[in-house]
DNA sequence: TTGTTTTTCAACACTGATTGTAGATAAGCC
DNA sequence: GGCTTATCTACAATCAGTGTTGAAAAACAA
């Protein structure tokens, strides 16, 4: 994702406006490798702006998944998440019990798209989502099984 | 996916209670291979019976979820989506503009299960996602570019 | 078949993520 | 500074899916 200096050039240049709101989301999402929700992006926001709205961040972060800047992800985690990371192409470890989510940046890199032809579609784009469990509730699973 | 008989004989030797509504879900699953929704296999199965309710639907479908004879995916299409093929390990193509889905059974019949140790996750099992156009939106999206 | 127990059903209210609306507010430009 | 237009907040609404509860029906035994 490019710096919240960048992104507030990329959005003027759009002819979007730039205001405090948008800077603020901006910081919040620079190296965020957590996959926030919109809503823990709202609550980061908050820290810094107590009257932000969600509805500010949900359009916002639409904002800049239609320019590119990030990318949002229904892992089915019951939300939608979003990935400050487009530049390097990566795959998703969801854990399947907390929800959480971590980049596999070294698997697969250049998955073959296959030809959809047969069936008639046009297809654009490949991803993989691994599903396990995360540290944490591998403990937790160990303890609710003994 | 089994018959609806053998379904029907599942369900009693797991102590579930055969009605005439899950039989009726049974037979609407039957060779499906839409994908369809809770919503759709609701309408379905209100062709035969017009006061079956969408939780029992919900419910029913949870049941056979559970048992391992049919499967729940979100592909992120705004709902789950229930898939009576278990027997044939595929991947899915998803329409990005209307939602259609179509099994890929082909591709990557045996895609390896990446380590996820390094970040310390047990990794349990992979699908991928290939998203593209189908015909019928292929179509409509060139009518509104012109 | 009848009675008893237990599950499931249907109706309805509710949740939680996300979106629509509208008046107030602030950005961009002169 | 003042004008125009996009954006913001607050609030209501939507939509998929779930919790609750009394009624109904399945399973089982006598």
């Amino acid at each position: 994702m490019k710096t919240p200096e960048e992104l507030t050039e990329l959005f003027r240049a759009n002819g979007r406006k730039v205001t405090a709101q948008r800077q603020c989301i901006f910081r919040v999402l620079q190296g965020d490798m957590t996959h926030p929700s919109a809503e823990a992006v709202h609550l980061a926001a908050t820290r810094e702006m107590e009257t932000i709205s969600l509805k500010t961040v949900y359009q916002t972060l639409h904002d800049l998944a239609e320019l590119g800047e990030i990318s949002s992800l229904d892992l089915g985690t019951g939300m939608i998440r979003f990935d400050p990371n487009v530049d390097d192409p990566h795959h998703h470890l969801v854990c399947r019990h907390c929800g959480k989510v971590r980049d596999l940046v070294a698997a697969f890199p250049d998955l073959q798209i296959p030809n959809g032809a047969d069936l008639g579609f046009e297809v654009g784009s490949a991803e993989i989502v691994f599903r396990g469990l995360c540290p944490e509730c591998q403990q937790s699973t160990l303890q609710l099984s003994t």
